[in-house]
DNA sequence: CCTTGATCCTCTAGTGGCTAGAGGTCCTAG
DNA sequence: CTAGGACCTCTAGCCACTAGAGGATCAAGG
């Protein structure tokens, strides 16, 4: 167990100038480095980047990743701030997929509305412009 | 009609800064000045603008934004590719629904699942760190 | 021991779509 | 003529990476 960056990254499916990346905002610590100064990780470094990873993958912000990381590493403290953190992503989450779904909603009605005929009577510009007439190039 | 920058972002809800950006990036074309070298618009630009947001808060990107522009000028043209850039966006949208979705089932289980205690025992944490133990600091 | 080529290093800059701030000029009402 | 609000340009920052230049190191084969 003592990784180049390579192979941490296969291991976690990070990849490489991403994990670097990581490293220099803080949120893995900077490893041991070989005599000719290359990142050598172990276990830990495994786990800990598949957990940004998933974290990630959820759409959890490195700010929350940070929180979340610090928690997991007192287990014996209290998961409310933990609870607190999934909830408000959750939140943030659910806003997202209405306000993805009512944009959703209008867009297929603009498609359906779709002549295909010439531009001047297509409802996709004509919703865009939002007024009842085809806009013209403004010769200003 | 010889507006102000102020006030055309009055009248299209996009804010000063953020016309000025799309001047830049060639969205708006560069107005007349006045002699002391302010932006004067027109009712082209009122509406160009509007055009631009309502197509940035349905979600287009600026280069979607550019060819729609384009197509409006020319309303004789087939709306063709109009329509074929709207049906990609949707689809896009489709995608990121389905996909904000399964992180929600994910995140709803974990929440729910969370007993409240120790983070040693918390799901969220578990489910984060992908495996049975607590994720402890590792002391390299 | 030496070469080869894959992997590693650091550093800078770019992505998208703005937003913020510094430091200065202009416009207009009183 | 002055005050202060609105305007100007320019640079830098946001998020979470990604790309590329230009060079060093490592491990395996000859």
């Amino acid at each position: 167990m003592n990784l180049p960056i390579g192979e941490l990254s296969r291991r976690t499916g990070v990849k490489v100038p991403t994990i670097r990346f990581y490293e220099q905002i803080g949120l893995l610590q900077s490893p041991p480095r070989t005599e000719g100064n290359q990142r050598r990780y172990g276990k830990p470094e495994v786990e800990r980047l598949n957990f940004i990873r998933h974290s990630r993958e959820l759409g959890f912000e490195v700010e929350d990743i940070r929180e979340l990381l610090e928690m997991a590493a007192s287990p014996q403290a209290s998961c409310h701030q933990a609870d607190s953190i999934a909830r408000n992503h959750l939140t943030e989450i659910d806003r997202r997929i209405a306000s993805l779904s009512a944009l959703r909603g209008e867009l297929t009605r603009m498609v359906e509305e779709c002549g295909h005929g010439r531009i001047c009577d297509c409802r996709i510009i004509e919703v865009l412009a939002d007024h009842g007439e085809c806009v013209t190039e403004h010769a200003h």
